[in-house]
DNA sequence: CAGGGGTTCTGTACCGGTCAAGACGCAATC
DNA sequence: GATTGCGTCTTGACCGGTACAGAACCCCTG
């Protein structure tokens, strides 16, 4: 059976295919009788409705909004806080009239989504700005929005304050009264090496900003910090980093960088004999889930994902929209549990 | 400035439109020599490659495939299984130069994604045969796999063996010398009610299977199980139908439709005072992580969430090249943990 | 030297819609 | 009664590519 177009619709009605066109897209600009028939004949013949792809070409656009990844979404997603922000992104999208696409790197020859699938605009999650998919999407004046970075000059960020954070974990510490405290940063994904090696500490937005605000606290109070390094996966790079930095120094405290390292860092002080809070107060970031789930709970830095997940698409509408936005920054809060005690 | 299009950097070489079009799409068309010379002034205007909408239209496919879901983007991946098998999917697809663009029911009014999205196919995840998307992409004759469904004949399907696993899961419990069994079966989504009204049991594929599971080594055991009914969410669901159910009856095992039923049931047992699985064993499905994670943790049927989405990715893209597939069904074996054990 | 076959490039017809402007009829206005 | 204005429908151009059939050219063969 021949394919059906607007244009079989409008010689079984007898119309123009134009009017035909309308009936779909603007019935304002037709009859209610006639806009029937058509609606009539159209479900006769099995038309669903316009073309998408034909649709996208004539109107210039599409629909749907990328989500740029610097990762495999495998890894992209593999925590609960990451998971939930795609996820609020794409039900807010969809709220708004809008699908997701995801966007990861390339695999394998030839084929890059940032360049070759259709989008109107792209949400940028956690992309450092050297990515290759940013310069696709640059280059293709593809309006973006960047999630937990700071991509480009006059590119709309959402962020959260990470510093302000940082800050109130290291003064919640100092608070306690611990001065030997340790810190459990990011390692660049890309350079392996020791976790001594602070050269090779993530220059990610949020790493940067912790590890001022965490600098401001101690700084403040005369505190050199003892600093290591660990992966972000997997997650028992975090556990042997913080073996070491438990079992090499004498700290009382440790503020780490994710609750993800936390947790980690729970698992080396359980292996090691240590108590927490007893022995060793710990602070993650980001309460994620596994942190009110763990043992101890954690006490950590509250983001609201789902909040920054809304306000990004909110951003990107109003870009879309040509209502030009400025960079957003959201708050932080610390949330004091179970894992941070005075020292013993 | 004016927009660059294969117009332009023909006019700009001195060549046709058409051969700039074979310089991006099919370089063995035209001598390396002259190719470089157009990449070059390609470049040169900033063009990045041809407009993905315009290709979309002319080949007549999309380079994205559609994720159909049942429910929102945060509800279908608040738990850890389905979210693993999103970014499997997103991953196999990517690897075979396909981008995934999420279908989720519509929200508000005119834009359906299942509708209106240019997709080449789509993935059907544990959507009802009802659900109107599936009604969408039948219509635009979309070729589409489904995932822990059965949704049309004809449709290839990828199914892990429900049943099977579900037999193992009950015959370990007689094994154990279980003989007053209790089940934890999911109710429809859409029919509020008592968890004592069976009527309202989801007609799901995963819970028809298993019930037909549970019943074969049940029934030839000569045992009636007490069976409950509780929501997929929210979590406590579970959990309150475990507490009336261990309340009400003198089960000593419970099977569970899923390892969050599972937990939920745990948490059951233990404000009631039962130890798992001194008073109480439990067996659960999936083998999501929080299985493992839990106290203790969960004798449960395992599956390969990974595999299942490299499977239906595999089964699409034989689809899409003409090669017809059959449906497929995974194996699933049981984990035999900590939560089950002879009765007291 | 005619003819076959390969490489390289071009011309034309689509792909299936939407946009913007115009034509037509009819009621309201002056 | 001519003008204006509105609702309704049509016309023609265009969105930015790709498929396919051929034309021009070169080399090789018999």
């Amino acid at each position: 059976m021949a394919k059906v177009t607007l244009q079989s619709i409008a010689d079984k009605v007898g119309v123009s295919r134009m009017t035909v066109s309308n009936a779909f897209s603007r019935p304002d600009q037709l009859s209610a009788e006639l806009r029937e028939r058509i609606l009539a004949a159209a479900t006769e013949l099995g038309y669903v409705g316009p073309d998408p792809a034909a649709r996208a070409l004539a109107r210039g656009r599409t629909g749907s909004v990328g989500l740029l990844l610097n990762e495999g979404v495998s890894e992209s997603f593999a925590d609960a806080v990451s998971a939930e922000l795609l996820a609020t992104v794409a039900d807010a999208l969809n709220a708004e009239g809008l699908a997701l696409t995801l966007l990861a790197p390339p695999r394998g020859d030839g084929f890059f989504p940032a360049r070759d699938v259709a989008i109107d605009a792209a949400l940028v999650y956690s992309c450092n700005a050297e990515t290759a998919g940013i310069g696709w999407l640059e280059k293709r004046q593809i309006p973006m929005v960047t999630i937990d970075e700071n991509v480009r000059e006059g590119v709309p960020a959402v962020n959260i304050d990470d510093r302000a954070g940082a800050r109130a974990a290291a003064q919640h510490l100092l608070d306690l009264g611990h001065t030997r405290i340790g810190i459990l940063a990011l390692q660049d994904a890309e350079k392996p090496g020791p976790s001594t090696d602070l050269s090779l500490i993530s220059d990610s937005y949020p790493m940067r900003e912790r590890m001022l605000g965490w600098h401001d606290a101690l700084d403040a109070a005369g505190v050199t910090p003892e600093v290591r390094l660990a992966a972000y996966r997997p997650l028992v790079a975090a556990e042997e980093t913080g073996r070491e930095l438990l079992a090499s120094t004498d700290v009382t405290a440790v503020l780490c960088f994710s609750d993800l390292f936390a947790v980690g860092l729970l698992r080396a002080a359980e292996s090691l004999g240590r108590s927490v809070p007893g022995d060793l107060s710990i602070v993650g970031f980001d309460d994620n889930p596994a942190s009110s789930a763990s043992r101890p709970p954690l006490t950590t830095v509250r983001q609201d994902i789902a909040e920054k997940g809304r306000t990004a698409v909110g951003l990107l509408v109003d870009t879309l929209a040509g209502r030009a936005r400025e960079a957003v920054r959201l708050p932080t809060t610390l949330v004091v549990r179970d894992s941070t005690a005075p020292p013993a």
